[in-house]
RNA sequence: GCACCCGUGGCCAAACUGGAUAAGGCACCGGUCUACGAAACCGGGGAUUACAGGUUCGAAUCCUGUCGGGUGCGCCA
């Protein structure tokens, strides 16, 4: 048993069940350290329903529990807390490193998306580096992951797009600002009927299948998606056109979709347009809220593709889990596409369908971020800023002073892991659902909860071995902790298990970003009151282990965060 | 009009989904360096969790109402 909570847990609620008591033992980190490493909350509500003395049964529990070699220490406190403070000898098993869940599922991650008729900007960022997180502590966990970036590539917009690739006859150069070159033909389409009309007209041709037309969309496509890889290989994203399965994909299934529910009698007519009406989307008053699925003139609706596609993700992919890093503003879109697809058979009970919302960016006036001239601020843009601005930080604290063999290529790429990572760092730490303000200063400002501070302290435990001329390779695997801020540390190294479980079943990376800094705060602690290098015998080797460990945990997690790590900054 | 989400010190925010004295960070005030790196650590002040009721051993969290902010809602994605 490698997940602490959930040993706990079981053993606790083993101890319920020999004194005839139900429930959860509701096992979570001590609220305060003084209450030991781990608290049960559970003795409350199970006396209750046994209308008994909740101390008392606390007290039972704790003589019936078999925690032997597990804990040192077990006490009541309050009402009925039961507190819980490991052995030292138990924590030395814990592994730096994550171990595979006993239950492997398939997992379909949705995520970035972005709409290929334009550049990426800041609104894509969330999605993309929110999702590739859960995805790596997914695969960490030994889940198969199937990544699934479902871009915009489909649409009225296109047909925009290539009538005006057609009549500036535009090479791939002329393409290199995306942004340019989108507003360009949006101008040229609201200014002329005559391109208006052969826009309308290309995009029948291309839905159609019409070789010429699909030849010049391809083009686009390739040029707009070699931009997006050129961000994703640039952000670590681990995303490869082998994950795209575009809106376009799916253009053949479409009909079938339809064919699909009407066959289960779901359809209905309404004003010429082919909808779904479901009971659990009518309002108060009763009236009932349509899912169109086919337009009047027979196009079809992202719902539609949507439902196609979870057809693929279930039948195809065989998935179990489907998880959508979608846009809190999609919500009810969702609950219609999940619902609609469990009334047609396209979903069953055994598949998880998941959509994790998430809030939007904003800026520091709490309004959507904006640049100045209020447009989206492209993503290219924002990690350029993001890197010069460490860059800046980096020259303004003389690192090259601290390391005098620095060289300037090595700065640079500092400059890139610093800048890169306090800003996903800025957004993996705040609460997926919520909006979030985004602020410059704030995630650069190398003190606090940031990544920086995180890098730093990575930094500081590599630095130990360098400075030490010590080979990590040399220092056993395990470790029994003897002063307390060295047992604080493993406390902690031990529950990383616990934490990845719990983000991979939530989708909330914050929760991995706040167990690391704690982690960076606690090794800082024991930094500051377990001196290493000059320590000797079994001291030194036992606090060069717990370092190493550290060490271990901080890249791991950081890695999974997608941020990187330098030996010294 | 209907539906959903949100409101936590000056600012950013957490609270493991009903648990203990509402974390932590920024900013502010004070202390600690001859580098296992002070990009750090230690200490301090600052909160009626929008408001009013309710549920119970216990509420930021659940229920009702009010106020304020955001978002979505039949042929865009």
């Amino acid at each position: 048993m490698i997940n602490i909570r959930a040993l706990l847990a079981e053993r606790l609620e083993d101890a319920f069940a020999k004194l005839g008591l139900t429930g959860d033992a509701l096992l979570q980190t001590a609220s305060r350290p003084e209450f030991g490493d781990y608290q049960s909350n559970g003795v409350m509500a199970a006396a209750k329903r046994g209308g008994l003395n909740p101390r008392d049964v606390a007290q039972q529990v704790i003589d019936a529990v078999d925690l032997e070699g597990i804990a040192q220490d077990l006490s009541i406190a309050g009402p009925g807390f039961i507190n819980i403070t490991l052995a030292p000898e138990f924590l030395a098993q814990a592994s730096t490193s994550p171990q595979p869940s006993s239950n492997p599922r398939r997992v379909v991650v949705d995520y970035s998306g972005p709409n290929l008729a334009k550049e990426m900007h800041v609104g894509h960022l969330r999605s993309t580096i929110i999702g590739d997180c859960v995805a790596r502590v997914l695969e960490a966990l030994g889940h198969t992951v199937i990544r699934q970036n479902h871009v915009g590539d489909w649409g009225t917009q296109f047909g925009m797009l290539l009538t005006y690739m057609e009549e500036t006859g535009a090479a791939s150069d002329s393409l290199a600002d995306l942004e340019q070159f989108y507003r360009s033909a949006k101008q040229r389409f609201d200014e002329d009927q005559e391109f208006q009309d052969r826009s309308r007209r290309a995009v029948v041709k291309l839905q159609s299948g019409d070789e010429a037309m699909l030849a010049q969309w391809e083009k686009f496509i390739d040029i707009s998606m070699s931009h997006c890889q050129g961000l994703y290989d640039r952000l670590g994203i681990d995303l490869t056109a082998a994950d795209v399965d575009g809106e376009s994909s799916y253009n053949d299934e479409l009909k079938n979709t339809v064919d699909l529910i009407d066959a289960k009698g779901l359809l209905q007519e309404s004003d010429g347009a082919q909808c779904v009406f479901l009971d659990e989307f009518k309002s108060k008053n009763g009236e009932a809220l349509p899912v169109i699925v086919q337009k009047s003139d027979g196009g079809f609706l992202y719902s539609t593709s949507d439902l196609a596609c979870l057809r693929r993700r279930i039948d195809d992919f065989r998935a179990d889990r489907v998880l959508y890093f979608v846009d809190a503003r999609q919500a009810l879109h969702f609950k219609q596409v999940f619902a609609v697809a469990a009334a047609a058979g396209i979903s069953n009970p055994d598949v998880e369908l998941v959509h994790m919302p998430f809030g939007t960016m904003l800026g520091k006036d709490n309004k959507p971020f904006k640049t100045r001239q209020g447009e989206l601020v492209k993503l290219a843009d924002l990690l350029d800023e993001a890197v010069s601005r460490a860059r800046q930080l980096l020259l303004d604290r003389d690192v090259q002073g601290k390391n005098p063999d620095m060289d300037d290529a090595e700065l640079e790429q500092l400059a890139e892991i610093i800048g890169l990572g306090a800003v996903k760092y800025a957004d993996l730490s705040k609460n997926r659902t919520s909006d979030y303000v985004f602020d410059w200063d704030q995630m650069l400002s190398f003190a606090g909860n940031t990544a920086p501070y995180l890098q730093y302290a990575y930094s500081r435990t590599r630095s130990i071995f360098s400075r030490g001329e010590i080979d990590p390779q040399s220092l056993p695997a395990q470790v029994v902790a003897v002063d307390e801020p060295e047992r604080r540390l493993a406390v902690a190294i031990a529950g990383y298990q616990d934490l990845l479980e719990q983000v991979a079943q939530d989708g909330y990376p914050h929760q991995l970003c706040a167990y690391l800094y704690d982690l960076a705060g606690r090794f800082a602690q024991f930094y500051e009151q377990c001196p290493v290098l000059s320590s000797e015998d079994e001291t030194k080797i036992r606090r060069l282990t717990l370092t190493k460990q550290t060490s271990a945990v901080l890249a791991s997690g950081l890695g999974l965060l997608g941020i990187g790590v330098a030996p010294r900054m």
